[in-house]
RNA sequence: UGGGGUGUAGCUCAAUUGGCAGAGCGCCUGGCUGUUAACCAGGAGGUUGGUGGUUCAAAUCCACCCGCCCCAGCCA
């Protein structure tokens, strides 16, 4: 083993001239006979290092010539500055040592079809695209945490294994827990609104499962969602909030991902004019909207994919639905006092064909209308009790949304897929790896 | 679940009217001192998703089955 200090590609400016030990993957390699070139990752960058036959120990040379697409290697040699290199350094090698030597590789550098790259999902997280997408994601998940942190939110984890809790019974994963039923949880906003009274303003986020047979860009069975909720806000207020936020994650990311999004060839431009106010739509205006623009919709159906897309041509900004009818929408969603048609809710739907990113609403806070509604929908009474105790305890005026994490960062990212911007997604025909 | 596609070498794809199963990449061998997904020459690599049928002859036509992709519904 070699004394020299170990190093990392992110700070080789601030070693030209030392010698240096990289430890990484074997990107790449070119052999030209009497000088060849190895490209290695380590996880903070990419670097080539340059070898030259005549200047070498035959023993060095040769483990050139042998090793294989992403061995793991200790590169040692001498960082030079040099234009012709990727990344302006490079290293003039002088010992390559073989730490883990790599089968074939079956991801080459070339176009691979999605079935190919899923099966090899933890190999295709080393790809360049696949790193930027997920980086992109890691900084808008902090992104999420520090923007609720500074506005004084409490996290809340809420439970994963549940009772029947949530919006449509129909659509849930069921498991055995000791010999009863359980489910796993679809949403945490019923919990984080019983946290509602004792901090005021509380979120949760993690996994949220559906077992929906759903087969489009958008689905995921397991996917992360983030879920604020906040005492004394009214459906009004709640928008003020998600546009807040939409805001801050976007800032965020155009600000710390500049590198990541130039990879991903995102053209930045839309998401440059991201500021509140977003506008404002509501739900029957859409309807004469698009009437008017010659589709069928009647008063009453929900808007469907195709729908919103015709609504966001007219919009480069996220644009809000409000005020759903009832009947399209969940129980828990506060009658429209100016229209008892409709509930106090809303949806926020991204730009360039991204859909639905927030669904939000101000909660039913009377016992009787909520009671009433679980009811009418058929839902288990008394496994929604604790629920109904919430309104029997000091009622209050409350608001909340939740965010969906890949579909944000598919829109941020620019990716057609939301399947690429989670490390293992769960599709309805994938569990593997 | 419905509609539309698709399945050929490890990977990405060709194969005319039904007529010898092909290329590029990767891999192996040799050559080359500055490559950027290097280049040049040679080599290995196939039960054409499965079953059955039509035919002198099927990757190609027909039936059924299976896998996958896209769109829709459901939603975030």
């Amino acid at each position: 083993m070699s004394d020299i200090a170990v190093t990392e590609v992110r700070r080789l400016s601030e070693h030209v001239g030392d010698e240096v030990r990289l430890l990484g993957w074997v990107d790449t390699t070119r052999v030209h006979g009497k000088v060849g070139f190895v490209v290695v990752r380590d996880g903070t960058g990419v670097v080539q290092g340059v070898l030259v036959k005549s200047e070498l120990p035959e023993e060095i040379w040769n483990v050139l010539e042998g090793v294989t697409q992403e061995s793991t290697v200790a590169l040692t040699g001498l960082v030079k500055e040099e234009a012709r290199a990727p990344g302006g350094f490079e290293i003039g090698v002088t010992a390559i040592e073989v730490i883990g030597a790599a089968e074939e590789y079956p991801i080459q550098p070339k176009e691979h079809g999605v079935e190919f790259l899923l099966d090899h999902r933890h190999l295709w997280l080393r790809s360049s695209l696949q790193r930027a997408g997920l980086r992109v994601r890691a900084e808008v998940e902090q992104s999420i945490h520090d923007f609720l942190y500074q506005r004084d939110f409490v996290r809340i984890d809420t439970p994963i294994l549940t009772g029947a809790i949530g919006e449509h019974a129909g659509s849930l994963f069921e498991t055995d827990y000791f010999g009863v039923p359980a489910f796993l949880a679809q949403t945490g906003q019923l919990y984080v609104e019983a946290a509602c009274p004792a901090f005021r303003r509380v979120y949760c986020f993690g996994p949220t499962f559906r077992a929906e047979k759903s087969k489009t860009r958008r689905h995921l069975t397991e996917f992360w969602m983030v879920e604020p909720e906040v005492a004394f806000a009214d459906s009004a207020e709640n928008m003020r909030l998600q546009e807040d936020f939409i805001t801050y994650i976007v800032e965020r990311a155009l600000e710390r991902c500049a590198e990541e999004l130039k990879v991903l060839e995102r053209d930045t431009t839309k998401l440059e004019m991201v500021r509140p106010p977003f506008p404002r739509l509501s739900y029957t205006d859409a309807v004469a909207r698009l009437q008017a623009k010659g589709s069928e919709i009647e008063w009453g159906s929900d808007l469907g994919a195709p729908d919103e897309e015709v609504l966001m041509e007219d919009h480069d900004l996220p644009l809000f639905v409000h005020d759903y009818p009832k009947g399209a929408k969940a129980f828990y969603m506060k009658e429209n006092p100016e229209d008892p048609r409709t509930a106090l809710c809303n949806d926020l739907l991204a730009p360039e064909g991204y859909g639905e990113i927030i669904g939000g609403s101000q909660r039913e806070d009377d016992a009787d209308k909520l009671l009433a509604r679980i009811r009418e929908e058929g839902l288990p009474e008394e496994t929604y009790r604790w629920y109904l105790d919430l309104r029997r305890y000091g009622t209050f005026t409350h608001s909340g949304f939740g965010l969906g994490v890949e579909r944000t960062v598919a829109w941020i990212t620019g990716r057609h897929h939301i399947r690429e911007l989670i490390p293992f997604p769960r599709l309805m025909n994938r569990l593997y790896p």
